[in-house]
DNA sequence: GCCGTTTTCGGCCCGACTGTTTTCAGTCG
């Protein structure tokens, strides 16, 4: 169990007390467990109840309840409530615009209980009878339960990453003279997906729980789907290779062509396509320029840029996170904390941004020859100003411009904003772009075009955000950015230490964008980077 | 329930917006 889900426990209890009326105080402190536990690095599981105690917000009631996780997965207070609390309720707190307050309302004074009766609800516009309910908000209702419903049976990578290769091992503990490979989306390493595939050259599992899918044999393994192929020794690469799939132009080439009997999918591929072409970059649509070669690959990173630090709302000191990209083997580290108005996040203010400064400068001097670079994550304002004045903007080595607030923007009004931002003259990287998080938060509506059209005329950095519940922007777009050549930076946003290799899936995200070395900005060593940062505007 | 003392009790992240009100509660990041 990750401290992530421990963390979404306390979450979830916070919320079914406050539907049941208890202490606002008493809630507050669980719901301050779970904006303390979801950030952390090291694992709770594996630490004695006296360490987990010296963890702020946590004492001695939720460092016990943690022991109480430790052998039985769940804790009786979390079991009590959820016994109180119908399912369909508990789904229902997870739409957007709805708070405990107003999901109480819903369950006590319509008697709704499941998001289906919510829906009809909606419909019939029983939710305006309510005190505090209007018309846009039952509308908001409506497009966010479509959201949730259309993201329920889905998963993220890492999620699954750490599924399957539990399930691997398992796979080969059974079979141990099968070949047995990954396909699909996985192999591709996409970003959201709805199940496992895999290929091998026995059947693996022999079960009655199958039912018949495209080409192979679906089971749930573990409550987690999964598709099996089964080919034979000689048509093996030619079953993975058609069951990764890729784009409709990929797909129309490779089924013009007939795959021969024992060749590789490599060497198939590259005597349909005159070269290799990995299996995450199939979804493109031209391979005309490509040369997997040039791509960015995990050794390309040299720098990381965008990170947060205890001055803001990180969990380590900036020593401590620079150490951690030394130990990792990278040149140089920007630590870009929030700014002023991110108050929910303990943003920077001047005097904390110069203390910072001088910090850095000390640093600097210590650990030369690497290097940490002074950023700071300004906020960008409603009407699309930064949030320091030009004379602390103009000390950052670099700006990174994101939005955080107010997300519940229209085509106009968002567009407006981030232009507004893209052309400020100390605007270097556009951070997160569409403020997505996968899975939850949809994120404001944006005109790519516009976007990285404004950042080629404004010579900005768009960043792709590396989190892996952001990767924002999305690998989609990287085919224009590079025709615009518009620089991309791949950023780990990193609030801890772990977080830092987070950078690989911002890395396998460029990637299925086909993205080059030479378009992303932090391949650049140390030498290159700083000429980039005394470039200016 | 947790924290930090002004240490055994009182206060709790906070600012802004939005839709709903007719002065503000609820939600979000």
């Amino acid at each position: 169990m990750t401290n992530r889900e421990i963390a979404s426990m306390f979450n979830e209890l916070a919320v079914m007390l406050e539907l049941h009326e208890v202490n606002e105080f008493k809630i507050k402190t669980y719901a301050n467990a779970y904006l303390a536990l979801r950030k952390l690095d090291i694992n709770l599981l594996e630490q004695s109840k006296e360490e987990n105690k010296t963890i702020r917000g946590i004492g001695a009631s939720i460092a016990d309840k943690i022991e109480e996780i430790k052998l039985t997965s769940t804790f009786a207070a979390y079991e009590e409530m959820k016994a109180k609390t119908p399912e369909g309720i508990r789904q229902i707190i997870k739409i957007k615009g709805l708070g405990p307050k107003k999901v109480k309302a819903i369950w006590r004074d319509l008697g709704i209980e499941s998001i289906g009766e919510l829906l009809y609800a909606c419909q019939e516009n029983q939710l305006l009878k309510l005190k505090g309910f209007g018309q846009k908000l039952q509308d908001e209702v409506i497009a966010n339960i479509q959201f949730l419903t259309a993201n329920q049976h889905l998963y993220l990578f890492p999620h699954l990453e750490i599924v399957a290769s539990e399930i691997y091992k398992s796979l080969v503990e059974l079979n141990p003279n099968a070949r047995i490979e990954w396909t699909g989306e996985f192999r591709k390493r996409v970003q959201v997906l709805d199940k496992l595939e895999v290929v091998s050259d026995v059947q693996l599992i022999k079960s009655d729980a199958f039912t018949p899918h495209t080409n192979g044999h679906f089971l749930y393994l573990d409550r987690y789907p999964i598709c099996f192929y089964h080919a034979d020794t000689s048509s093996f690469e030619k079953e993975l290779c058609l069951s990764t799939l890729g784009s409709d132009e990929f797909m129309s080439i490779v089924n013009q062509a007939s795959f021969p009997d024992n060749a590789t999918e490599l060497e198939f591929i590259q005597s349909v396509f005159g070269k290799w072409i990995p299996a995450e970059c199939r979804d493109l649509s031209s391979w005309n320029d490509f040369n997997a070669d040039l791509l960015v690959d995990d050794h390309s990173i040299k720098g990381v840029v965008h990170n947060h630090s205890t001055y803001s709302d990180g969990l380590y000191s900036i020593r401590e996170m620079a150490l951690e990209c030394i130990r990792l083997g990278y040149e140089y580290f920007v630590i870009s904390d929030h700014s002023k108005t991110a108050s929910y996040a303990n943003g920077l203010s001047i005097e904390h941004v110069e203390m910072q400064w001088r910090e850095i400068e000390q640093l600097n001097k210590e650990l030369s020859p690497f290097k940490i670079f002074k950023s700071i994550e300004s906020d960008i304002l409603g009407n699309g100003d930064l949030d320091y004045d030009e004379d602390i903007l103009s000390q950052f080595d670099l700006v990174i411009a994101s939005i955080h607030q107010n997300l519940n923007m229209d085509l106009d009004k968002a567009m407006n904003r981030l232009i507004t931002a893209i052309e400020n003259p100390f605007t270097r990287i556009l951070g997160h772009p569409t403020g997505r998080l996968l899975l939850s938060r949809k994120g404001y509506p944006v005109d790519f075009k516009k976007l990285i059209d404004a950042c080629a005329a404004n010579g900005v950095v768009v960043e792709l955000n590396a989190n892996p519940y952001r990767l924002d922007i999305d690998s989609t777009h990287i085919e224009y950015a590079q025709e615009r050549q518009v620089l991309v930076s791949i950023n780990p946003d990193a609030h801890n230490l772990k977080a830092i290799q987070d950078i690989k899936y911002g890395i396998q995200a460029a990637r299925r964008g086909g993205l080059r070395k030479s378009n992303c900005l932090n391949t650049n060593n140390l030498e290159n980077f700083e000429v980039w940062i005394k470039s200016k505007k």
